[in-house]
RNA sequence: GCCCCCGUAGCUCAGUGGACAGAGCACCGGACUUCUAAUCCGAUGGUCGCAGGUUCGAAUCCUGCCGGGGGUGCCA
């Protein structure tokens, strides 16, 4: 990649300044390239003269130009200058930017990736939600988050599994088998009442109905509600929300049950022991610590209730020791929402106490999403009855804006999701500014294949004009950027590219006439900058779940 | 009380310690005999919550305060 290149060049041109005796010697930091935010500063730029300012004792300008000067010439660099206060700016060469139109068309739907995670082993596990009832508009944020950063890691050559933890052990599951047993009861006319701690939603009213169907009366005389009946219920859940993720276009690899773990010898077993030989297990007021304070943190946490029920903690650390030590995980990133924010450094002590390197796990917490129609403010609870699920929202403003706005957000910002605003401003969302760019250019090469059949001869050196230059610099920042967020594990990036490169197809569409006879030639160059430029966009999309349509 | 996140244009939000702080929407003025006007061009709009500090340089890092959200020993 050009900018690693370029970061190397100045290492060593600052070095060979220095033993030349340019410059005084001294220790060169790590060379920081950026993009400037102004296209006069070039294309790229550094500020290593002013960090080396003070240790050099010398003017950051003077130390700019010295280096500068020893900057090798090289095809795809046209300048390097020093610039005030002493930056030294980098500017690509025409010539080769133009070059890579062939190069990007060659990638192909490759085009984008990066060789960061060098097959290293990620397990990305999200949205994970209580299979006690459909999935809500919040968990929306979640699934577009970790399914979009799982499509970057692997863009960016990690080796990724997509995971979705199916709590169907513990005390919800309890709840949600007597919420489930006394509707079943009520279709056969019996005066049964749900649980007051129990799931009041309709949904349980029709999963009674659909069970009495398929089973008839055969739980009508249990006083518990019988594990067969809980387990059904939990697996039509599960292809609920299994079919919810999917209409927002989020597939899994792998469901995990959270019951596998209690298997006589299994995982919870072996988890309890692990933890009692390393001594961080205490007993007090009838259960089961996990001694948190003795690993940092402010409070110990219980691990096995007084009931000897274990709690969702103790689920959760045989679980991670199973994708530590059973799976084999190199890295596992948790997606939770703030509302877990409190299980994080708890997570990690115990993590750390089962002999893993806490840094291997990484907790990404996203802020809640709040809702309105309106003035209306929707509440989220899937006890109340005013709920929006993530089918409402993706019938109501489509799967693709829906991704586009969850995504857009960082995951450190709260966000508001106004459904009327999504839905009435539809046509002006800017996916579908993004997505009529694709449209724009799948119409031109659909229009190019009857008057101008090929245009594999077409020469990219003719693309000079301002307009072409700028979108091939909008498409070359594609690997960085995938490079970046899977360094920063952020997604949110990933639309405003998109909108950016957007843009710039746009401006050059109005500005360049593509399909014109009486110019063959830089007709088929420019059919070759609007192949690449499809890529591109396509590859963008792609990696968003967003789709990428011929026309509009 | 303590812990985590946020506070940037009227609204929703971007902004890897750098060079005159950006986008979309909204609002105002222009552009369709031309490959898709779901587009383009232009204008308006900012004490980056407040106060200190670190730095050659702070929206960005540190401290305190104010405001919003979330969490806080046997829910998940």
């Amino acid at each position: 990649m050009i900018r690693d290149d370029l970061a190397r060049m100045v290492q060593d041109a600052a070095q060979a300044a220095m033993d030349a005796g340019e410059l005084p010697a001294v220790v060169v930091p790590d060379v920081v390239i950026e993009r400037p935010a102004r296209p006069e500063h070039g294309d790229y730029a550094t500020n290593l003269p002013m960090r080396l300012a003070r240790a050099a004792r010398a003017n950051p300008l003077d130390i700019a130009r010295t280096i500068a000067a020893r900057v090798p010439a090289d095809a795809s660099l046209a300048a390097a200058g020093g610039a005030p206060p002493g930056f030294i700016n980098f500017r690509l060469s025409e010539a080769w930017l133009a070059r890579q139109v062939d190069a990007i068309s060659a990638a192909g739907a490759a085009f984008g990736d990066v060789d960061e995670g060098r097959g290293v082993k990620v397990q990305v596990e999200f949205v994970s939600a209580n299979p006690t009832g459909p999935l809500t508009a919040g968990n929306g944020r979640g699934a577009a988050y970790g399914s979009v950063l799982a499509s970057i890691l692997d863009a960016a050559g990690f080796d990724v599994q997509r995971e979705y933890l199916v709590n169907d052990a513990g005390t919800q599951t309890d709840v949600f088998g007597r919420t489930l047993l006394a509707r079943y009861r009520q279709q056969f006319g019996e005066d049964a009442e749900i649980p007051p701690d129990g799931y009041p939603g309709e949904y349980m009213v029709e999963l009674a109905a659909q069970i009495k169907a398929e089973a008839g009366d055969r739980y009508l005389r249990a006083e518990e509600p019988p594990d067969e009946l809980v387990l059904r219920g939990i697996d039509v859940m599960v292809e609920r929300i299994r079919e919810d993720l999917e209409a927002l276009g989020v597939v899994y690899d792998s469901w995990f049950r959270e019951r596998s773990l209690y298997a006589p010898g299994g995982l919870y077993e072996r988890t309890l022991a692990r933890l009692r030989e390393a001594g961080v297990l205490v007993e007090k007021e009838g259960a089961l610590w996990l001694a948190s304070t003795e690993l940092g943190e402010d409070k110990d946490n219980v691990v096995v209730r007084s009931t000897g029920k274990p709690t969702y903690f103790a689920s959760d650390i045989a679980y991670h020791n199973d994708k530590f030590q059973q799976r084999n995980f190199d890295r596992v990133i948790d997606i939770w929402g703030a509302d877990h924010q409190g299980h994080v450094s708890r997570m990690k002590a115990a993590v750390s106490a089962l002999g893993v390197d806490p840094a291997r796990l990484e907790i990404l917490i996203y802020q809640l999403v709040s809702f309105r129609r309106g003035d209306e403010v929707v509440r989220l609870s899937k006890r109340a009855g005013n709920i929006v699920l993530i089918r409402d929202i993706v019938e109501e403003v489509g799967r693709d804006a829906a991704r586009f706005f969850f995504l857009a957000r960082s995951a450190d910002s709260q966000m508001e999701f106004d459904l009327e605003l999504a839905k009435r401003q539809s046509a002006e969302n800017p996916v579908y500014y993004v997505q009529y760019a694709h449209a724009r250019i799948a119409g031109i090469l659909a229009n190019a294949a009857e008057r101008i059949p090929t245009y594999d001869d077409g020469d990219v050196a003719l693309l000079t004009h301002p307009m072409e230059l700028a979108l091939i610099r909008k498409m070359l920042q594609l690997p960085e950027l995938v490079q970046l967020m899977a360094r920063q594990l952020e997604p949110h990036h990933l639309p405003h590219y998109a909108q950016d490169l957007a843009t710039a197809f746009h401006a050059f569409y109005t500005e360049c006439r593509v399909l014109n006879t009486d110019e063959l030639p830089l007709s088929k160059a420019r059919l070759k900058l609007c192949n690449a430029a499809r890529t591109t966009l396509a590859r963008a999309l792609s990696l968003m779940g967003v789709s990428a349509p011929e026309r509009m």
